[in-house]
DNA sequence: CGTTGGGTTGATCGACCTCAATAAAAGTGG
DNA sequence: CCACTTTTATTGAGGTCGATCAACCCAACG
């Protein structure tokens, strides 16, 4: 068997190998929306010696909450789900990590939340220690990380807000308004919403049940506010939608 | 009149004076928990020369949601509520702010919150912009300042835990119990928690009415798990409780 | 005292959950 | 390509936890 005539499984490993080598940031789709772009040329070329390019299959655990972390993620494509569980199996999703996003801002010991692909993931892996060292020698960088973590702050606040003080139709506008606005700054689409992830994922983000969740997307796509595709939502009537979630 | 006998008013101003000079770091019972102590003793009199020593009296509102922010704060003594405003009046509280909190992590253009005093509180104000420069120049403060905000952040994600996936009991044990962790940093204390704010600020703090809170202290001092004082709460079975928090 | 702001308690209601059935989609192996 | 299973989503019926509405208590205070 040659290597032109490939087995699907090793098709899928091509495509998706789970570490490949550096220089590869020159045409990094992330990099302008990462914690990279405060970086000089060759500074950004000191980092990438530092990586590792990774890559998760779809619904592969990237890592566990409670477990030693000694590594952080820069998201490069893809999307992810944060979420912690209780013991008796509640599960509260923290958030959903897209394109750019960075994994491992709290910089503990220990996870404190697990996080899975939800489709196929590329990411930068750092070892923590070295992403820490690199840190003390870059400022720059750290200024633009602490700018990352403080609006993960402000998100995370708001989110208080919809989980705290939020109805279940308000809930899910929000959520859709929210991701809409975060895909816009990856791939500049304004009414076509992906949801990569499940109604049990959107139920466990909002502090809903899969039927709540499917009952209020039923509703909003009857009253024609939105229609449901394949893949997410379009959104029919974005300036209603927004109303709902700034109410 | 003399000034030996001052007005009520006057009192009130001569022990709560709205700014003191500086050159009280020395004798700060906030600063070991507070982010001046990544400073050396000549980083933190430089600092000290940018603080305004401010105390505002108790229900006195520091600053505003929305409201353009040119100041930070790091609270030396004191409780101060953090919350946001639904334009129909529904409020989430999105904190408390104890001795050592810092205010202004996420250095925006404009307050993502508002805050009022709970009962009388000291704070070293800062101008953003001077306190930015001088992280700048000092790494070591920024890198703890990032260490605050990280940590906020995980309060945060846990606080999701409690609003989208916890029962009215749950979320009152684990707000008590949290409460309880944070005062003991303070002072020590481990079973009698002050409570400084109503039961109002607790149910917008945890997504309840003021009847459902009021409701589970009841029920948790008629099950004798806590006593209900004047000024708080003292509990009597901290294990039990935490088992519940921890579920 | 009367007033006011906070707190407690009871009765009732409703938004969302639970339980159950079905439908649709996505894999999987022949 | 098509049966078959598995996973995910939808829809309905009924139940429940916490909200709402209302009364009352109590301490602080002018």
């Amino acid at each position: 068997m040659t290597g032109i005539h490939e087995t699907p499984a090793l098709a899928s490993l091509a495509i998706c190998p789970n570490s490949r080598s550096g220089g590869e940031c020159d045409h990094c789709q992330a990099r302008k929306l990462s914690v990279c772009a405060a970086l000089e040329p060759h500074e950004l070329n000191a980092l990438d010696r530092l990586s590792r390019k990774m890559c998760f299959p779809a619904r592969e655990t990237m890592f566990e909450q409670d477990e030693p972390s000694d590594v952080v993620y820069n998201i490069t494509s893809g999307a992810v789900r944060l979420y912690k569980l209780l013991p008796d199996g509640r599960r509260q999703i923290v958030g959903f990590a897209l394109t750019g996003d960075f994994l491992g801002l709290s910089m503990g010991e220990r996870n404190v939340f697990s996080a899975d692909a939800l489709g196929e993931v590329t990411a930068c892996q750092f070892s923590r220690k070295q992403f820490s060292d690199f840190l003390d020698t870059h400022p720059h960088l750290l200024r633009r990380l602490h700018a990352f973590a403080s609006h993960e702050l402000s998100i995370a606040q708001e989110q208080m807000v919809i989980l705290g003080r939020r109805t279940a139709e308000e809930k899910v506008v929000a959520f859709l308004i929210g991701l809409r606005n975060r895909w816009s700054r990856i791939n500049g689409s304004t009414v076509n919403v992906p949801l990569p992830m499940t109604r049990q994922d959107i139920g466990d983000f909002l502090g809903l049940t899969i039927e709540t969740v499917s009952r209020m997307f039923t509703k909003l796509a009857k009253q024609k506010s939105l229609v449901i595709t394949p893949d997410g939502v379009r959104l029919l009537e974005p300036a209603r939608l927004e109303a709902i979630a700034a109410t």
